[in-house]
DNA sequence: TAGAGTTCGTAAAGACTACAGCGATATTCG
DNA sequence: CGAATATCGCTGTAGTCTTTACGAACTCTA
């Protein structure tokens, strides 16, 4: 089916079983070589060279034995996760948030710079490059530390990073993230939809840890989606998977005008503030408020009945500025979802704030690691090493 | 991630070796050693201790030296394709349809059975049985060597291999064909729905051979839609992906009635000839036939439009039973689909015909079949043989 | 404090696999 | 009929994992 017609070599099993056992020591607590042996199904004296191997090549730490219950206490080794780091950036209309994180996929730091939203894009650009020169100066790591950065951006992205279709940020249609990382930087850079990336941190850290087939709704000034099915992203062919909102029949590109519009919105609340206003006034009783958000919410529930009944999740998750209002949201979402679908799927809420671009950008900046680590399966057992 | 830790042993060495050489010799014309030796890229004599082996399970066979150019003529070993059979059924409103394929997939028979439309589940079933016990009969293959089912059915199908939520059949949703088939057959079974097995076909056999990403819509009496995404079939957390029509804004239960209630079809033409006199009518340049096969192109569109937008595939195929005048379709549906979407796919009219379904069937028995075969990597070399 | 019990670390022997190389064999060409 | 060519089958070598065994290190108990 595939291509590779690939024989196995004597030393493509050693290989093999080298990965086995970095797999095995992966996100774990320092483990023993006995513990590694059950994990792995290998023998004792196999893992312990193994292991020797790995330290040999710095993936491997040892830490010395602690207390032991009985019998000779057992040297305990620890996958090396300061071996390599990786680069989030989430690229918004009011902010840049640049965050890094181990192999390990722990934060070690994350900087976070305003943008004001009509900035031009050399400005943004700036905002983007001081936020990650503050992170990897605190943290200080060598850009050539660095093993893969995602970026985030609003609207569809092509194969070259580029938003040439549409994207609210102004003149960034024109911008090429990834050739201007590129100047700086060496190792892979991949941009992606915000939206997009959003699902992939829920699925990860978030709300839907549990699903593979997952609908994420970014319920905010802007509305927009990103699937994940069978566990992984889905961009589409184009890049443009999710665009559901671009279908004028679903009213997406209005929905939020129904709280903006709201009457009864004091002078003093600006516009970006006024959603918020008109949820509060709703969660305290207020008619008019209430009537915005119910016609605003049926306005959401057509795109999402749009994409359930073509995908048929597990989950919907409510993303974006709106989700902390999500107790208002729910349950008129659910009654239109019973409405319009076939099988209505769980809906929930989404609990990782602004943060969640970013991390979804980690994420898939450790999935290119490790793709390139355990990967293809062709010849890589060790791999990106610079030399510092 | 997954689960297994799977430590890899000196005898799965040999066993993933032994795969690679079945791989190497499935679907192809008889190959030497020295021609697979070069394909997986093991030396000659491993490749030889292997053939040896896949010898005596009766997985291969030779073929005794044909003249060759020069030299010593060398032996040429063939997978034994009919070491096993996968059975694809298609029960139908008109028709039922059973296909037998062998490993390699070359279908060997096919038997077909009309039923009227509204015939009851008892005599659909009896129509079934009939035609696998003739298939079996003609090609003198027993039950027991009957490596895997799949039988396509209209509605959605559940995990139980049931359609409860909705089937045009008559009494159908209360049928479990699972329960049924497995009296006679010991083998894996399973129910897909129809346009799903079509999208398959349509990968497999069809116009869509090159895509990863493709909506397929059946254009016919029933209208509906069958999603592959990077390459596999999705179903959906509960069997129901695809089911957009359910959607009352999307048109797709009423639009064929723009061509059944055409005015001018004469009272001879039965209802179920209606459309194909329309289309007839407006290829021969009938103004109302015309106007009809546009209202039911747009109609067609806004669904189509709902499922491109989500999932921004490669290809969009056109099936069914209007495929047959997909040229008077596929550039009003282009036309409503560019107004729509921020990127258009392809357009491809199918040229499967009715056994589309079938054959999609056939297609995702063998799947199954080859999960058993090469699949989840545990420890099964060799496997399903039932003494006969 | 000494000994028993337990577990770890490491070394040697055994079994199996794939690979490289050589002579024997079978066919075609001149 | 001999030369050329390519396959076939066999033997020895290198590499890997496993099993077995024994010394080392620590805890617990008397």
């Amino acid at each position: 089916m595939t291509g590779a017609m690939t024989g196995t070599d004597l030393a493509r099993l050693r290989e093999l079983n080298s990965l086995s056992v970095v797999r095995a020591l992966r996100g774990q607590p320092p483990a023993t070589v006995t513990e590694l042996a059950q994990r792995t199904g290998l023998s004792r004296p196999s893992v312990d060279v193994m292991v020797q191997g790995l330290i040999a090549e710095e993936w491997v730490t040892i830490v010395e034995p602690t207390g032991s219950i009985v019998g000779r206490p057992a040297r305990r080794y620890q996958f090396r996760a300061s071996a390599g780091h990786v680069l989030g950036v989430d690229i918004g209309g009011h902010k840049v948030l640049a965050m890094i994180a181990d192999l390990d996929g722990t934060a070690v730091h994350s900087v976070r710079h305003p943008v004001a939203p009509d900035a031009d894009p050399s400005t943004r650009l700036e905002a983007v490059d001081a936020a990650i020169a503050e992170a990897l100066e605190y943290t200080k790591i060598h850009p050539a530390d660095i093993w893969a950065i995602t970026v985030g951006v609003t609207g569809p992205v092509d194969a070259s990073g580029r938003t040439t279709l549409f994207t609210p940020l102004p003149g960034w249609s024109s911008v090429n993230p990834v050739e201007h990382l590129g100047r700086r930087f060496s190792c892979p850079i991949q941009v992606e939809n915000d939206c997009k990336l959003a699902a992939v941190a829920e699925r990860w850290h978030g709300v839907a840890q549990d699903a593979d087939d997952i609908v994420y709704v970014l319920a905010g000034m802007r509305t927009g989606a990103g699937l994940i099915i069978d566990g992984t992203l889905r961009r589409g062919f184009g890049g443009a998977a999710g665009e559901i909102g671009a279908l004028r029949a679903v009213r997406w590109l209005d929905a939020p005008s129904h709280l903006q519009g709201c009457p009864g919105v004091p002078e003093s609340v600006g516009p970006d503030d006024a959603a918020a206003w008109v949820f509060a006034a709703a969660r305290a009783g207020d008619p008019a408020a209430k009537t915005a958000v119910r016609r605003y919410t049926k306005d959401l529930a057509v795109g999402t009945a749009a994409l359930v009944l073509t995908l048929d999740p597990q989950v919907v998750v409510i993303g974006g500025g709106f989700s902390r209002s999500a107790d208002l949201i729910s349950d008129v979402l659910r009654r239109e979802l019973e409405r319009l679908c076939l099988r209505v799927p769980e809906i929930r809420a989404s609990t990782l704030g602004d943060e969640s671009v970013a991390l979804g950008a980690l994420r898939l900046a450790l999935d290119e690691v490790d793709l390139r680590l355990f990967g293809a399966g062709l010849s890589a057992p060790v791999a990106p090493r610079r030399a510092s």
